[in-house]
DNA sequence: GTACGAACTAGAGCCGTCTCTAGGTCAAGA
DNA sequence: TCTTGACCTAGAGACGGCTCTAGTTCGTAC
């Protein structure tokens, strides 16, 4: 059941180059097994770990952060309140994001509404004529 | 009332640098009014039209497409249902960047309950002994 | 008159995040 | 045997979005 980096980049939608980038810039809860010719063997717990990354970095976590967490947990027990902060800290940062993507939201769908209203009445006017 | 590039600055939150970068990749709604000295004068309407940019910005429209939009809004009447297009469109990806913010903030608090929850036990255990 | 601060221009540099290239290995199939 | 295709490494390149530098010009205050 271990899968090639092809199959792994199919599946989490990440690139094979980016997936080799990831793992250079630690970001894998576990090394890579190696497999015959020292091609990479992904298992599906590798896999439940990059989605984790995709989330993180989706939401705007940068990759030194997502690498401090990492260590933090391939460093094993002991250190769950310094993985709370960063979890915590970076969940602030999303929910202000989200405040600010609203307020984006908001503003786009007045003027959409405005540019709708205006659209629709030159075309009613074209149909009267 | 018009405001040099400083005070602009200060009360867009944008820098002197990113403003003059602005200018030059054409994303004023107009150009910039010059007083002695070459020095530029912006008016209220530039700072609305600043504000504007700068929540398309932050919901992620890339300066390009500003810039098409900008264009479309120098070029005068007669071009509402492109520049409604654009706005739709970006509509539609601020829309889905919520949704997979949302479940990014979902697996995050997931993450953090199940940490606190843990820490908590933890520090439980350390008071009862 | 000179020093200071804020502005000007053109263009180089930086940062983050990939993405691609070059040159090579390996296994399987025609 | 030759080809194909997926993989390997190290390192260069691309791209977006600023950010900074160098050298200059102003206007005002001492």
């Amino acid at each position: 059941m271990g899968l090639s980096i092809g199959q792994v980049a199919e599946r989490t939608g990440l690139s094979v180059h980016a997936l080799r980038f990831y793992e250079k810039e630690g970001i894998l809860a576990h090394q890579v097994h190696r497999g015959p010719g020292g091609r990479r063997v992904y298992t599906q717990q590798d896999i439940d770990w990059l989605r984790m990354c995709i989330m993180l970095r989706m939401s705007g976590m940068p990759v030194p952060e997502i690498r401090r967490y990492t260590d933090l947990v391939r460093q094993g027990d002991g250190n769950e309140l310094q993985r709370l902060d960063i979890l915590k800290e970076h969940q602030e940062r999303v929910a202000q994001q989200m405040v600010r993507l609203q307020e984006c939201m908001d503003l786009i769908t007045r003027k959409v509404g405005i540019y709708q209203d205006y659209v629709n009445s030159i075309a009613a006017k074209a149909v009267g004529q």
